[in-house]
RNA sequence: GGUCCCAUCGUCUAUCGGUUAGGACACAUGGUUUUCAUCCAUGAAAGAGGGGUUCGAUUCCCCUUGGGACCGCCA
């Protein structure tokens, strides 16, 4: 069986959290399956599609390493395609025009309101031999759908869903502008590409049931349909674009670094085992429709940062200092040559308290700055022994040629005993005069981090 | 309101009728350490409620409760 799936977003703002995580897992079952994984723009709202949500929706997915095969499909340039199969069920009796106007629709809903029954268009113009054609109003045109019966769907997550065919309206495939909708042309296309794995989020499974009455009236092969649960926001909400830290750009700002993104919502909504952490590999081999659950989960920004952590930690040293250069240079000051190479030999302790690259990079502050700015706790921590014990250490530190862990410790150890403190009181203060913070990396390799003559001169600055 | 769906620690989840209900994040405590962190150890923390079915239910069924999605000439 061939795995063709897809991922339809439309570029009307931009992607969020949720509709990644419907990317992966169509990426992912596409790619345990060696099948395809194609893009394809939902543009055909004209009004609010715009090319910047297209282009960030690519590059997002590309960010994450999600990426399709062959070019983007634009949905907009198939309409021909959608009004054609509109007029072929027009003309096999599948569809018909409606020429009620948008006053009478909205009066019927109106009605329905106050009586509190549930609306439903009447399909006046469904069998309409009778009626009088309206002139100067242009028709949409309607699928006939049931009217009795059920329509059932074997969901790959949710188990078979019935609905009764009663609740689904005539929707409309094709406006009074002969522009045609969703139902149409996500159909056309889908039969088109030859998809055979509809994944999609939940809240697309009604959908689903008026889609596959557009497949069973043309003959067309149905796909097999997959809803996967929603998102949540920490309100439990679904994920709306109000809600803060939603889209890739957001967590990308952060200093999430790819990898932790996608192994964070690989598992959310869906497991293995106990195992937590996936390279992509593993997310590949292991990956399973099975696996996916029914509820939906709830975003928790504080497992993005654990899980992000544990990347910083363990991916190798050149791939980190490489997103942290791309990180640096697009949302902070770029990084000349000499502090780069610094930061680089110093990763792998600036990066040990940290949870994303931004973590990283305020870590490094002491290394790109040039004054130090010391906070009035701190100040204070310097008192005139402190001073005394920073002008021995200058001493002979300035006798080193070539500093290093084993010719600094005899002088750290010497301070310690001179002046009958222990290593707090001698690390301390010297911190404190190199970064402007009793918080920091280790001492040794503060020294040894910066160059000799700079930590003279930041030691001297008293 | 109508239709459909969901329900295990605060969160993500494991369990495919028999477990001291497991893991991870977060949280708390203790230890290592050169400060902050890391790391290690420990702890607290869950089957929404009520009925069935069964020798036995978190697991299967029903009801209640709670939560969610959909109800556009948006996608």
């Amino acid at each position: 069986m061939s795995f063709i799936c897809r991922f339809a977003p439309s570029p009307t703002g931009p992607l969020h959290i949720g509709g990644v995580r419907t990317a992966l897992f169509n990426w992912l079952l596409a790619k345990k399956n060696k099948g395809k994984f194609f893009l394809r723009i939902e543009d055909t709202d004209k009004e609010r599609s715009k090319d910047e949500f297209k282009d960030q929706i690519i590059t997002s997915l590309d960010w994450l390493g999600i990426n399709h095969d062959g070019n983007e499909y634009i949905q907009s340039k198939n309409v021909k395609n959608h009004i054609a199969v509109a007029d072929e069920l027009l003309k096999k009796g599948f569809a018909y025009k409606c020429y009620c106007s948008e006053e009478e629709i909205n009066e019927q809903k109106e009605k329905c309101k106050k009586q509190g029954i549930p609306y439903i268009y009447n399909r006046k113009w469904r069998d309409a031999k009778d009626l009088e054609i309206p002139k100067n109003l242009d028709p949409v045109v309607r699928f006939k759908s049931k009217i009795s019966g059920n329509t059932i769907i074997k969901d790959l997550v949710q188990g078979e869903r019935n609905i009764s065919n009663s609740t689904i309206e005539d929707f409309i495939i094709l406006r009074k502008d002969k522009s045609p909708t969703y139902q149409l042309s996500a159909t056309v296309d889908d039969n088109e590409m030859g998809i055979s794995h509809v994944i999609r989020g939940d809240d697309h499974m009604i959908n689903s049931f008026k889609q596959k009455q557009i497949y069973d009236a043309l003959g067309w092969k149905v796909p097999e349909f997959a809803h996967i649960p929603l998102i949540h926001s920490e309100q439990g909400k679904k994920l709306s674009k109000r809600d803060n830290a939603s889209t890739i750009e957001d967590y990308i700002k952060m200093g999430i670094i790819p990898d932790a993104l996608r192994n964070y919502l690989l598992r959310l909504g869906w497991s293995y085992k106990d195992k937590e952490i996936f390279t992509k590999q593993e997310s590949i081999d292991l990956f399973d429709l099975k696996g996916v659950g029914k509820s939906p989960s709830r975003l928790d920004i504080s497992r993005i940062f654990s899980i992000n952590e544990t990347y910083i930690k363990t991916i190798e040293k050149k791939e980190l200092f490489n997103y942290l250069k791309l990180y640096v240079n697009k949302y902070k000051n770029k990084l000349d040559d000499s502090k780069e190479l610094i930061i680089f030999n110093s990763l792998d302790f600036l990066k040990n308290k940290a949870k994303t690259l931004e973590d990283i990079w305020n870590n490094a502050q002491y290394i790109i700055t040039n004054k130090i700015q010391i906070g009035h706790e701190d100040k204070k921590l310097i008192d005139e022994n402190s001073k005394k014990i920073i002008n021995e250490f200058i001493i002979e530190f300035e006798k080193l040629s070539k500093p290093s862990k084993e010719n600094l410790e005899p002088i750290i150890k010497t301070l310690i005993s001179n002046h009958k403190t222990n290593f707090k009181g001698v690390g301390q203060p010297l911190r404190i005069k190199l970064v402007g913070s009793r918080f920091g990396p280790g001492i040794y390799d503060i020294i040894l981090s910066l160059k000799k003559d700079e930590v003279i001169r930041r030691l001297k600055d008293l």
